[in-house]
DNA sequence: TGACGACTACTACACATGTAGTAGGCTCGC
DNA sequence: GCGAGCCTACTACATGTGTAGTAGTCGTCA
């Protein structure tokens, strides 16, 4: 039993984890060198990576295969369900669980682009087809949800 | 001077630091009594509250001003700005700077009452009024002075 | 006036994280 | 067969964080 994934206790992956974890899913698997090249802005010493490396396997969030003389990472983490994980712990943590807050945020920010919202709206189109009966719900109340 | 505010490169706080925040957003300031007790499930001594006070102090995320033999904190940090700034982390470490990713786990968390998708909508669409259709920049920059 | 209780500043310590060095083992070209 | 490279496992060490104990100070109440 992998043990890999990421109920709500499992330690959240640190920032530099994080970096390598998104090598990792971009290349699906990699070698301890493929993977400092990917990360090369980082600036690690090999060994740095290869400390990282080990490190993450100890708490399962890839696993290695040894290939010749040098080993194969690859992500036992499931990208999205690690993002979610994360989202959730930071609404906890940060927003108190207010999601509207969050999103409040969210949909202020500028960054934000057309098509990401487009996308969005999809998404979130389809998740209510598969979730809930549209409640129309006049969500002007929204306005004062938003403390301070 | 303050050095209070959350510029990118100012220390997120820590899980612990937030709780104090919140606790201390909650009641604008109080001493560190008033604050263990806010914080009762917790349960932390007494003394451990304290050492996290004084740390957050000369991280300038409080300020503590003595009255009679006690002290009294309150928060530097602006509630807003500083989960803006988190979420902002977040959102490049986890998120890798795609807010489309992180809003589509949003709406698509099962956790999001059909209330709070609705929501989401709605500002959603407000946000496209607001910004996207024609290039007509409105004077949405006003909010852009967030550095890095 | 002295013990009691609250408060503060210091100190301690374990674990996580970032960062990297060292030493020893394989392999391959010459 | 040997040295140059590359790889791995260990070890190291500073800093941050969670958690708390100790000792010293001060006001108050019996």
């Amino acid at each position: 039993m992998t043990r890999a994934n990421q109920n709500a206790h499992s330690p959240q992956p640190s920032d530099a984890e994080w970096k390598i974890l998104h090598a990792l899913w971009r290349r699906g698997k990699a070698t301890s060198r493929e993977l400092l090249d990917e990360l090369a802005e980082e600036k690690w010493a090999y060994t740095t990576l290869k400390t990282m490396l080990t490190r993450m396997e100890e708490k399962g969030f890839v696993r290695s295969k040894n290939v010749g003389n040098a080993a194969r990472y690859e992500p036992l983490l499931v990208r999205g369900t690690a993002q979610r994980s994360a989202l959730r712990a930071l609404l906890e943590r940060v927003f108190e669980g207010a999601s509207g807050a969050l999103l409040a945020h969210l949909a202020e920010d500028e960054k934000l682009s057309a098509k990401d919202r487009a996308e969005i709206e999809e998404r979130l189109r389809a998740a209510q087809e598969g979730a809930a009966p549209p409640p129309t719900a006049r969500a002007k109340a929204r306005e004062r949800k938003r403390v301070r």
